[in-house]
RNA sequence: GUUUCCGUAGCUCAGCAGGAUAGAGCGUUCGCCUCCUAAGCGAAAGGCCGGCGGUUCGAAUCCGCCCGGGAACGCCA
């Protein structure tokens, strides 16, 4: 179904053309002067020019033209040329009634791609920290916009698991057990079922071997050594490489359960390494990876570049893969495996540089079709309130289960404060509602940019935040649930013409969902979702106000009223879920 | 140094296929609970949209040059 800007801009356009000027000077927006009109066209004064003409007596000459369309109550040319219009209620009620009996309220869905998104990118040597957050929602977020319109979209956490730090860690726990029979390289027998280590073990290993190793250069090449030991099949490294993955893996999925991020697949470097040898062997052969430095690389400078990009290194010097390698081979991998029509990497913006050099590899050496869209999002560094990278209170990095555990503690300890409810449930209202905090604090912000992480601002069930859009749904639930106690049929309830202010301008607000989801999808942006639903629940809330829903008499009004309120909760709760979040029934 | 991203109210952020008086929230000030959740609603105050030029009838939005901040720039990821 059309959007309504789509089908305003349609009536306006015929207008032009039977005034004799080009339909697509029809073009309808949303009004920036919410004080003078709803909708606005602007296209009458760039005609001006080409018809030599004042842009009034052409805005003059369509508003006219205008005058008894009955999708507007008015339809006015005001200086220096604006077209201002107000919609007629009951279009526009018309409008949310088919909108509500959309599958995808009113979104349409022209074609549906494969979508591969390549989001998390935790490494398995070290534990979750809050540098893992903003992949793992974005991310999580952005696969559930595509899905929503219409794509197959596999998520792919894509772990570290085959570069240095492997070898790094490894090297640790040679140090700390060296009899170990992963290390003894003439053992034969079978390798322990007992990983040698705990996750608490390996959160310590990492950061002491990385600390080692860029002080103490032997260990540094034993770690490199272990690292090419590994990647070229050594029994034992690869036995100790499977319990670090298990133990690992399996913490990993605990704590993205509580962000709620769900992979569709968990591969890694590891996966492809397969394919490495062909790949490399083809790149030599066809000529497009050569020698330099004793390293591999293609060259991936372009004529119409503005800056130096550096070649892009295939194999080390050493003869070990890396982030590189790894990442080309999977390209190979997915194309072959799922055929997709675009493929999106969710990290840090400081990588724009290298997926440049990747996604420009890749075209070169003929793993990807130029019909195959390969797309970088690069976001910004979550901060703390100084402005620098958010850091514990001693300066160290925060674990991530810690932040989402600090954020519903406090969630937990301020519902408390405010009600007088049992700790069962306030404990599991403070974990939905303090993950709507963590979530919205971040996806509202737009990803490319740094955010400042602000627990105060986050929780608070004022202003933008996750708890108010919360709030605003359990808001409607429970008067739909006293509705029903009352007696109240939901079944059957249409939405009415609105009879107040208030009430359009929650059907205006609910009206442009089509157009938000066409944005985030084009945008790959969660803060338009974001933008829309703190919209539309200040909307529902002044409407609340200013409207008495269960006091009032006339039954047939009460129900429309019912009706509307409950598809806006069914609209926040679509886009909620979009963003990663739900809501509560209480709180 | 080169490239790139960012610079909007005291603070945190929207807006950017150019449009009429630049929007929210927090904070500040003032109203509103005999009534569906006041964890809410309404209102006020607060801005040379980093600076200077250009394009345009019209620029926070497009272009150029500066200034300020972050980041990247061959064997890390």
């Amino acid at each position: 179904m059309k959007k309504i800007l789509e089908l305003l801009s349609e009536e306006v356009g015929k207008a032009f053309e039977e005034s004799g000027y080009k339909k697509s000077a029809g073009r309808v927006s949303v009004s920036n002067r919410p004080d003078l009109c709803e909708y606005q066209c602007n296209g009458a004064m760039a005609l001006a020019k080409e018809f030599k003409c004042a842009p009034i007596a052409i805005a003059g000459a369509v508003a006219e033209k205008l005058a008894n369309n009955e999708a507007f109550e008015s339809v006015e040319a005001v200086m220096p040329g604006f077209i201002n219009m107000n919609l007629s209620g009951a279009y526009l009620a018309d409008y949310i009634r088919k909108m509500s009996e959309d599958e995808k309220y009113g979104v349409d869905l022209p074609d549906s791609r494969t979508i591969i998104v390549d989001y998390g990118g935790p490494n398995v040597a070290k534990a979750l920290h809050v540098g893992h957050l903003r992949p793992a929602i974005i991310g999580e977020s952005i696969k559930h916009i595509l899905k929503f319109m219409g794509h197959n979209v596999i998520g792919d956490v894509h772990m570290g698991d085959w570069g240095k730090p492997m070898g790094l860690v490894m090297t640790e726990i040679q140090e700390r057990q060296p009899d170990l029979p992963y290390f003894d390289e003439s053992y034969t027998g079978e390798y322990p079922k007992e990983p040698p280590f705990t996750v608490r073990d390996l959160e310590e290993i990492y950061p002491t071997a990385s600390a080692k190793s860029k002080e103490d250069a032997d260990y540094n090449a034993r770690a490199l050594e272990a690292t090419l030991k590994l990647q070229s099949g050594v029994r034992g490294y690869r036995a100790l490489w499977d319990h670090i993955i298990d133990v690992s893996v399996s913490d990993m999925k605990r704590i993205y359960e509580k962000l709620h991020v769900d992979f569709d697949l968990w591969n890694g470097e590891s996966t492809v390494q397969y394919l490495i040898p062909d790949m490399v062997k083809e790149m030599k052969e066809s000529g497009v990876a050569y020698e330099s430095d004793g390293a591999l690389v293609i060259d991936v400078k372009q004529d119409t570049d503005t800056k130096e990009i550096p070649p892009c290194i295939v194999v080390k010097s050493d003869g070990a893969s890396l982030y590189n390698t790894t990442d080309l081979a999977t390209i190979k991998e997915r194309v072959a495996k799922y055929d997709p029509a675009q493929i999106i990497y969710i990290t840090d913006k400081r990588q724009d540089l290298y997926f440049e050099q990747v996604f420009r590899a890749a075209r070169k050496a003929g793993l990807v079709s130029d019909k195959v869209t390969l797309s970088h999002i690069g976001f910004g560094t979550m901060n703390g309130k100084d402005g620098k990278p958010f850091k514990t209170r001693d300066g160290g990095v925060m674990r991530l289960e810690d932040l989402i555990a600090d954020i519903q503690n406090e969630m937990y300890s301020k519902i408390k404060e405010n009600k007088d409810i049992d700790d069962a449930e306030a404990r599991q209202t403070a974990d939905t509602v303090g993950l709507s905090a963590l979530l919205y604090g971040d996806l509202s912000n737009q990803a490319v940019k740094d955010y400042v992480f602000d627990m105060e601002r986050f929780i608070s069930f004022e202003g933008n935040t996750g708890p108010y859009i919360l709030y605003t749904i359990v808001r409607i639930k429970s008067i739909i649930s006293k509705y029903v106690a009352q007696g109240g049929d939901m079944s059957g309830l249409k939405i009415g013409d609105p009879v107040n202010a208030s009430e359009k301008d929650l059907m205006k607000a609910l009206s442009s969902f089509a157009q938000t989801m066409e944005s985030a999808e084009d945008e790959l942006a969660p803060h338009r979702i974001c933008a829309f639903i703190y919209d539309l629940a200040n909307a529902l809330n002044s409407f609340y106000h200013e409207t008495k829903i269960l006091s009032e008499e006339d039954e047939a009004k009460k129900g429309e009223y019912i009706a509307l309120i409950d598809f806006t909760r069914k609209v926040l709760e679509t886009c909620i879920d979009l963003l990663g979040f739900s809501a509560p029934d209480r709180m």
